[in-house]
DNA sequence: ATCTTTCCGTACCGATTGGTACGAATAAGG
DNA sequence: CCTTATTCGTACCAATCGGTACGGAAAGAT
């Protein structure tokens, strides 16, 4: 969708770097408030005239998504790899909370997250992504949980879809707090008691 | 601080009604995301010009301080009985799994909830009383927890200052969950299962 | 050289934001 | 009556928002 490879013909050469005005929004939505972050913002950051950015992406709409698809490519695909590991329950469960509480990527928080929770906020194609996205999370928590159970990994009360749910907003929770300055070492500790319900024993100091 | 009651001497007689402007505005803010709520909007809502608001309220930020000041008043203290309830430990996580997942007041989430994750978007003034808020329910959950240990209703193994935030956060993630309308039913199994971590032995079904 | 095509950015648009200048209105005191 | 005090609201302000009209610049085609 997004315009990345135009023919390169007649006119007059385009130096415009799609790429970079990307990353450039990527970086700004990561740090701060996507709805806090201006498309006048994002031209001064990444030295371009307004109506190149609106030739390239349209709408703020499209530039937001297209910043959700780059930021989705590069971050949390790692978090769907640690799902799809298909290593054990607690190794995976280990792995989440060190990502979530650790993993200096989301010592400003996640911008999946951070638009999920102003999701009346966003534009359509935004809006519409941010739901792609957040049904697939939980599609992976609850395959991931699946395997579990039937591994016997996991022979806990509550139903799969609840329990993917549980940990989507668990680990969510934890990197919200991430953003709003909260000490990792607290965070981790919260994040590992919520999902302490997974085992019978699971205590971590 | 509001200027409830001025002396009604010499001028002109005021027509400016501050309470139903603050119910108006507590309304609006509960109804909304506050940070979604402009003056205009409010003046437009309760009827009256933008000056006269501006005059008994001094700024947007003193409009939004004092709104939390009313629902404070008017709901927050509710929480802050259920925790000073004395009863034991379980009665009162019960009580406090009713009041995020079932009370009618909390359909469209907490105001208090709702500026503290947009805590960057608020005034000086509002902001200086939600971390106040914050700082006394999370003293509200560590008094609570500390009598449960004390009285040996409650033996776990988190200290009580870690465990008051974890509390504090998972009736925060409830009621949020509420005001994006996820279905009661799910996020009081969720915050059921986030508190069993109190008890050994707690499932609900 | 001229035409055509494509992209560039200055300079604008209307809407909305929080906030205010200022004169009319309405009372009591003299 | 006139003065003084207080509140009223219309009509404005500058700043910022997302978005665009438009003329110039830079290339290939003829």
């Amino acid at each position: 969708m997004t315009d990345t490879e135009s023919r390169a013909g007649r006119g007059r050469p385009r130096t415009l770097d799609a790429e970079q005005v990307l990353d450039v929004a990527v970086a700004a939505y990561w740090k701060d408030d996507p709805a806090d972050v201006s498309v006048n913002a994002i031209c001064q950051l990444a030295g371009v005239s307004k109506p190149s950015l609106y030739r390239a992406f349209g709408s703020e709409d499209g530039l937001t998504r297209a910043a959700l698809d780059v930021y989705s490519a590069r971050v949390l695909s790692d978090v769907f790899a640690i799902l799809q590991g298909g290593r054990g329950l607690w190794p995976t469960l280990e792995a989440l909370i060190d990502f979530a509480s650790a993993d200096p990527r989301m010592e400003t928080g996640c911008v999946f997250y951070k638009m999920r929770a102003g999701k009346h906020r966003l534009g359509p194609l935004t809006r519409a992504r941010v739901e792609e996205l957040d049904q697939a999370a939980l599609g992976a928590y609850a395959a991931f949980l699946r395997a579990c159970r039937e591994s016997g990994d996991w022979t806990g009360g509550p139903p799969v879809e609840a329990a993917a749910k549980y940990l989507n907003e668990q680990v969510a929770l934890a990197i919200t707090q991430r953003a709003s300055g909260e000490d990792p070492a607290r965070i981790r500790e919260m994040l590992g008691l919520a999902l302490s319900v997974f085992s019978g024993a699971a205590d971590r100091s």
